[in-house]
DNA sequence: CAAAACCTACCTATTGGAAGGCAGTTTTCT
DNA sequence: AGAAAACTGCCTTCCAATAGGTAGGTTTTG
């Protein structure tokens, strides 16, 4: 088995919204890059609005599959945040590749209610998980100055976020390590 | 004089490219809110890619004007801050519109390099803006536990912008106030 | 065989844009 | 000063390309 259609349409699609925007790819294109024709799509995504909201809850799922995985075996509140800002830099892909949700948010008002939905639940996600990190981290002695570990998961999301613009725009990686480093520097190995 | 049209459209566009992004309007959109037929708007933009770069040269421009008055009249470090703070705050305008750099950089493939170097332009200046902040702040004793100046600009930054993400996504500007919250608790009136 | 996957062939609306006209103002030349 | 030329701002008309989407037929596959 080659790769299933409908996940090769996913992936493309996930690629030109993160790297284009949800407004900078066309059906036309999709097809191209799948190797497919466009009326063919529809087969899999009746609209661009159901393509959209499919795209938001695989990548929600993921994410949620992810942060179960570590609700198991528990890790320190350190290693916990550190993989979460890993993460996000992993996710710029260089220095090109937002993360979806940051993507969708940016034009969410051309896009069906459930991905505002998802999206905030994706939020909510990653910050109950931060802020568990948090918790944890200031607990176990990994994180450093630590006060409200709901505040901090606020802020780090934020700041993880616009860490992304901000090495996007220059094109270059090392800004998001330049503005994720004070917060990184409060992580001690132990 | 009622207002000037091409003003008009250039708020025009800076209001929908802030709350729809750049590929979520059209020049009918445009004409429609001006009151003025589509094509007419090519006499004052000649094409969208040139409109775009107008509209982020003003932007910048307004807010380059914004910080040489406070180069002039110097403040307190923590007065600085609180004013790019309640600058990104003010521009989210409720919680839809993002700040236009932060829009444009979400479909920066889209759109024509010169508007790339503008918005780098634009973050190098808050930056610097901010360094300053930070750096005054430290020595006047108005910020608190400010470590490197420069680092701490770089992740302020990010997290505004990442903070204008949360509140919109979630449609709650509360939510900008809690990612800044940490931030702003180390002012110290003065 | 039936369902799923994909195709060709269209369609309609909209996209950004080109071409040229035209009234009113400003500039230039004699 | 007054005619001619040029510019401004907006218009109407038109256009090729592209958008997302539909209808119905053909191939592939379990």
């Amino acid at each position: 088995m080659p790769i299933d259609t409908k996940t090769a349409l996913l992936d493309s699609a996930e690629r030109a919204a993160r790297t284009l925007g949800f407004d900078g790819f066309s059906y036309a294109d999709l097809a191209e890059d799948v190797g497919i024709r466009k009326a063919s799509i529809h087969h899999h995504f009746p609209s661009k609005a159901n393509l959209s909201v499919e795209l938001m809850q695989r990548y929600l799922e993921k994410f949620e599959a992810l942060r179960n995985e570590f609700k198991e075996t528990p890790k320190s509140g350190g290693v916990q945040l550190s993989t979460v800002i890993d993460n996000y830099r992993a996710g710029l892909g260089g220095d090109k590749s937002l993360c979806l949700c940051v993507s969708f948010t940016a034009s969410l008002e051309s896009l069906p209610p459930a991905v505002s939905k998802l999206a905030r639940r994706f939020r909510v996600m990653i910050i109950d998980w931060l802020e568990d990190a948090f918790r944890l981290g200031q607990s176990d002695g990994t994180i450093t100055h630590v006060q409200d570990p709901k505040q901090e998961a606020a802020a780090a999301l934020s700041l993880f976020e616009g860490a992304q613009l901000s090495a996007r725009a220059q094109e270059d990686l090392a800004l998001f390590d330049d503005a994720v480093q004070l917060l990184k520097s409060r992580i001690t190995q132990k």
